[in-house]
DNA sequence: TCAAGTGATTAGCATATGCTAAGACTGATC
DNA sequence: GATCAGTCTTAGCATATGCTAATCACTTGA
């Protein structure tokens, strides 16, 4: 009902919607996103941001403070979210109704996320009944622009002793995929950790029920990340 | 093998791709397609077409005769194929796993077809069991890029008497589709026309093989493509 | 054969997006 | 508090695509 009194939104270009999806990811943490890490994650120059940034605040989509950086306005927001739903059920949709790896879904997803209609995107989300989290376990936000705020610690930073579950995996390389998978490391996997090696070593965990010993890089350990069962 | 070794093309542009598929459908009659009927079917004005027609023929994707009108290259049509068969494996695709009606899968399509990779549509095709035609019974053009070419009458002009079978239905308008389905009128349905009104009257035709009577009106007959059975 | 009309092209401009080079700000260090 | 390094923004430009208005070219009818 209210959505649609609510003055129809614009359409948004292929561009503006990969800034407030960056711009999403950037600020979901700390309130601002820095122009260079927007630059950096968008793989454009700088000045490209400032001059994006200067259009999307003057249209509502964000807040910029020079020289600080930007945050979404609520309407930014509700785009963003837009943009991620649509990104992750079509992840699920490719990986499960179309024998995509679970590393493979990415790129394909990044393309078509800007060219699907909100009825196929609902078409497929019901197709695959309703899922909650995409392949890499990532939540996916509803069509109403609620998304489930987990408080997950990285596997890097997870107390030793305790049950944790593997639940996001924030990596879009395609090789450490796959190298997470064949490692059993994917989300709803038990994980103890037994142990972490001093001045950034790897962390070492046992899979649960089989008690397999799996040491994890830093590196990884970072971008695993976990909620804590029991402590 | 061949195709690896080729040149990899550069990748179009949404439009570019779109001046190409209006090019092919126009000029896959007569010989040239002319400068107006381009901007017709893509609804912009001469003048774009024109500055369009330039950059296609600077790149080698149609030859431009001027004043006269454009037809593509080998390399043209490759590329225009390649986007026809996109469009009707999506089409299908759409149609059968996710439900859409036979009128509503061409604005979806056409927007999709930018954005798949080949991958997803050789995965689509696959799951489909490599589909011959689309939901309106147009070819869909092989992953090499041949097409059926058929020799298709419209109704209105198919010989009285004869057995027909309604091959293809040239017309994207959703309301006309959705009356040809509620007729019956969809491709592989047999008829045989009894009888035509003149002056451009309406073709009377029997289903085959219940024998129930349908009056087509001319504009119609005229989008409705048969092949000839019996003569 | 030529003039009119239709259709195609060119000229000139607008917008969205990107870039590089140069200048402006901020925060940390002495 | 002054300076410097790093970051951000502005200036100026390029490309792709679209538009309107004006001009040009082909065809056809008188």
């Amino acid at each position: 009902m209210h959505a649609t009194l609510r003055d129809p939104e614009p359409p948004l270009t292929r561009s503006v919607e990969d800034y407030l999806k960056a711009i999403y990811h950037l600020s979901s943490q700390g309130g601002f996103a820095a122009t260079s890490d927007i630059a950096a994650l968008l793989e454009v120059a700088p000045p490209s941001v400032s001059g994006m940034v200067k259009r999307l605040s003057e249209t509502g989509l964000i807040e910029h403070v020079p020289y600080r950086g930007v945050q979404l306005t609520a309407q930014g927001r509700r785009a963003a979210l837009r943009m991620i739903r649509r990104h992750r059920v079509l992840e699920v949709y490719l990986s499960q109704q179309l024998g995509y790896d679970w590393d493979g879904v990415h790129t394909e997803a990044e393309r078509l996320e800007h060219a699907v209609s909100d009825e196929l995107i609902e078409r497929m989300a019901k197709a695959l009944g309703d899922p909650q989290y995409d392949p890499h376990g990532a939540p996916i936000p509803t069509a109403a622009g609620e998304i489930e705020e987990a408080e997950l610690v990285p596997l890097a930073d997870a107390p030793i002793g305790a049950v944790i579950e593997v639940r996001q995996v924030a990596d879009e390389d395609a090789a450490r995929l796959r190298y997470l998978a064949e490692q059993g490391l994917t989300p709803g996997t038990l994980l103890t950790v037994t142990e972490r090696q001093p001045f950034n070593g790897p962390t070492i965990a046992k899979l649960r029920p089989s008690g397999e010993a799996r040491v994890v890089g830093q590196e990884l350990a970072r971008s695993l990340w976990c909620r804590v069962v029991t402590p």
